[in-house]
RNA sequence: GGCGUGGUGGCCGAGUGGUUUAAGGCAGCGGUCUUGAAAACCGCCAAGGGGGAAACUCCUUCGUGAGUUCGAAUCUCACCCACGCCGCCA
C-alpha cells in the first residue's frame, strides 16, 4: 500500500517515481486517489464537528436526567443531527471504500537507484561460474527426463491437465533432496527459521503481500470457501506476523519454507513454456526477511546472498540482473534476478527473484515495530528471494551437467541426499 | 455438519443503556531510594485518522457488519473466529 500522506505532500516527486513503471493506467488512478482523498477529508471535517456537538450534547442529557431535570428540547435537536450524522458517516464509508480499493491498485515505488526502462533495461549486475562448453549437441531437459526416467509429462496432463508434472523414480527423489538441501542450508549456514505453511489462505492474507485485488486472475481459487492456492510461500509466511507490533529486538525476523507453488499463468501458452520451464504447479524453498527500514537496503543484498549460495553449491552458473523499474513486480521497490544457464534450451533462465518492498507489504498486512521500548509503532519492511525454485533448478542440473554417454552427473553437494553420484538411462 | 460457551488495549481481565474521557493487574518507560541491582513506593504508559504555524484539540476503535436509541462495550439480527461435547473422518 502506497504512503497517501506521501502522495499529499510531495505529489510531483510521487508521481514521477510511479512514471518509471510506465504503466499509463497510473496517472488516472492517482488522479482518483488524490481527489477521494480530498472529498474524504471534507466529510471526516464535518461529521467530526458533528459529532462533538453531539457527545458533549449527551453529556449534558446524562447530566439533566441525573439531576431530575427536563431535557425534552435538548432530546429533539440530537436527533436531527444525528440523522444528519448517520447519512454523512455512510456518505464516508463509501468514499473509504473507494479510496483504499484504488489505493491497493497503485504498485510500489521503485527506489532510485532502479535503472529506468522496461525488460530491456535490466541490468547485469555480476556472474558466477562458466558455462559448460559440451563437445556434443545438449539435449533439452524434456528429452533427457523421459529418457533417465526423471518426470512424466504426459500422465501429468492426465490427471490435472498441461503443466502439472509428475516426477517420478529418481526425478521424484531428486525433488525431495532439493528441499532438503536447501533447507538445510538456510536453516544451518544462514539461520533462518523453518516453517511449514498452509497452502491455501484467505483474501485478508492475499491482500496483505500484494496479490489481490488486482492479480486475482493468477490465482487457483477454492470458492466454496473462498481461500486461494498460494503462488509462493511468501504469502503465508510474510503474513505470518500480519497485525502484529513486533519488538526490536525481534528483528531481523529470518524465515524459510518448502512449499508448492501454484500459478494459473493466464495467458502464457507456446514459447518459453516447454517441458518444465513454466508450468502451473511447482516446489520452491523461500526466504523470508522482516527488517528495520534503515537495514532493508544491506538486507537485500544479504538475502540475495543466500539465495547464490544455493546456486554456487550446486556448481551452477548465473548472471544477476537488476531489474529496470518498469519490469520490476508490483509490490517491490528493487529486484535482482538469479538467471541460471541452461545448456540444452541455450539460455539463462530466472531460477530466484530477491527484492525488498520496502515498507509496501508492511502497509498493507499491518506490520510494524518498536524502534525502542514504548516508541510509537513504524512499519518494519519485508524481503524475499526464492532459493529457488526447482523446476528450472532441476533443468539447469540436468542440462549442464549431461555426458555423451546419455549420463548426468549430479552436483556434489546433492551426492549424499540421493545416495548416487550420477543418473543413467533406463535400460 | 448439530448443539453449547465465549471474543474487551502489547498480554491477562472487570464491566448489562448516560461520572467508562474502558476499573484492576502484568509487561514497558521515567523517577525516589541504593555503591550497583533487586524490592518497595511515586508517576507515565493503546492504536488509527483529522484540524492547527504551534500550544493544543477533535473523531473513531471493546471479533466484523447491519439495526434500535438523543446516546451502545452493554439491547436486536446476520456473519466470522476460538473452545467444549456429539456426528463424520486421514
Amino acid at each position: 500500500m502506497i504512503d497517501i500522506r506521501l502522495l499529499r505532500q510531495d505529489p510531483t516527486a510521487f508521481r514521477g517515481a510511479l512514471t518509471r513503471r510506465l504503466d499509463p493506467a497510473l496517472g488516472g488512478l492517482l488522479d482518483r486517489v488524490v481527489e477521494a482523498d480530498r472529498r474524504r477529508r471534507e466529510v471526516l471535517v464535518r461529521v467530526e464537528a458533528l459529532k462533538a456537538e453531539r457527545n458533549q450534547a449527551s453529556e449534558e442529557v446524562a447530566r439533566l436526567k441525573r439531576e431530575k431535570q427536563d431535557a425534552t428540547g435538548l432530546l429533539a435537536r440530537l436527533k436531527a443531527s444525528g440523522d444528519e450524522v448517520r447519512a454523512l458517516d455512510t456518505q464516508l464509508r463509501a468514499i473509504d471504500e473507494e479510496l483504499e480499493g484504488l489505493a491497493l491498485r497503485i504498485p510500489n515505488l521503485p527506489l532510485s537507484q532502479v535503472p529506468d526502462g522496461d525488460g530491456t533495461g535490466n541490468r547485469e549486475i555480476r556472474r558466477w561460474g562458466g558455462v559448460p562448453q559440451l563437445a556434443f549437441a545438449p539435449v533439452p531437459h524434456w528429452d533427457l527426463g523421459a529418457r533417465l526416467g526423471l518426470f512424466d509429462l504426459p500422465r501429468g496432463t492426465k490427471l490435472a491437465g498441461s503443466g502439472f508434472p509428475v516426477f517420478t523414480g529418481p526425478g521424484a527423489r531428486l525433488v525431495r533432496s532439493l528441499a532438503a538441501f536447501m533447507l538445510d542450508l538456510h536453516t544451518r549456514e544462514h539461520g533462518y527459521t523453518e516453517i511449514a505453511p498452509p497452502y491455501v489462505v484467505n483474501r485478508a492474507t492475499m491482500t496483505g503481500t500484494g496479490q489481490l485485488p488486482k492479480f486475482q486472475e493468477e490465482l487457483y481459487h477454492v470458492s466454496e470457501d473462498d481461500l486461494f492456492l498460494i503462488p509462493t510461500a511468501e504469502v503465508p509466511v510474510t503474513n505470518l506476523r500480519r497485525d502484529e507490533i513486533l519488538d526490536a529486538a525481534e528483528l531481523p525476523v529470518t524465515m524459510t519454507a518448502y512449499t508448492p507453488c501454484f500459478r494459473r499463468e493466464a495467458g502464457a501458452h507456446g514459447k518459453d513454456t516447454r517441458g518444465l520451464i513454466r508450468v502451473h504447479q511447482f516446489d520452491k524453498v523461500e526466504l523470508v526477511r522482516i527488517v528495520k527500514p534503515e537495514e532493508s537496503a544491506q538486507e537485500l543484498e544479504t538475502i540475495t546472498s543466500h539465495a547464490e549460495a544455493v546456486l554456487q553449491k550446486l556448481d551452477l552458473p548465473y548472471r544477476v540482473m537488476q531489474l529496470a523499474a518498469g519490469d520490476t513486480g508490483f509490490a517491490a521497490a528493487c529486484t535482482y534476478d538469479l538467471e541460471v544457464w541452461a545448456a540444452g534450451v541455450g539460455g539463462w533462465l530466472e531460477v530466484s527473484s530477491a527484492s525488498t518492498f520496502t515498507d509496501f507489504q508492511a502497509r498493507r498486512a499491518n506490520i510494524r515495530y518498536r524502534p525502542v521500548p514504548g516508541a510509537k509503532p513504524e512499519f518494519v519492511h519485508t524481503l524475499n528471494a526464492s532459493a529457488l525454485a526447482f523446476p528450472r533448478t532441476i533443468i539447469a542440473i540436468l542440462e549442464n551437467n549431461q555426458e555423451a554417454d546419455g549420463s548426468v552427473r549430479l552436483p556434489e553437494a546433492l551426492v549424499p541426499y540421493m545416495g548416487v553420484e550420477r543418473l543413467h538411462p533406463r535400460a
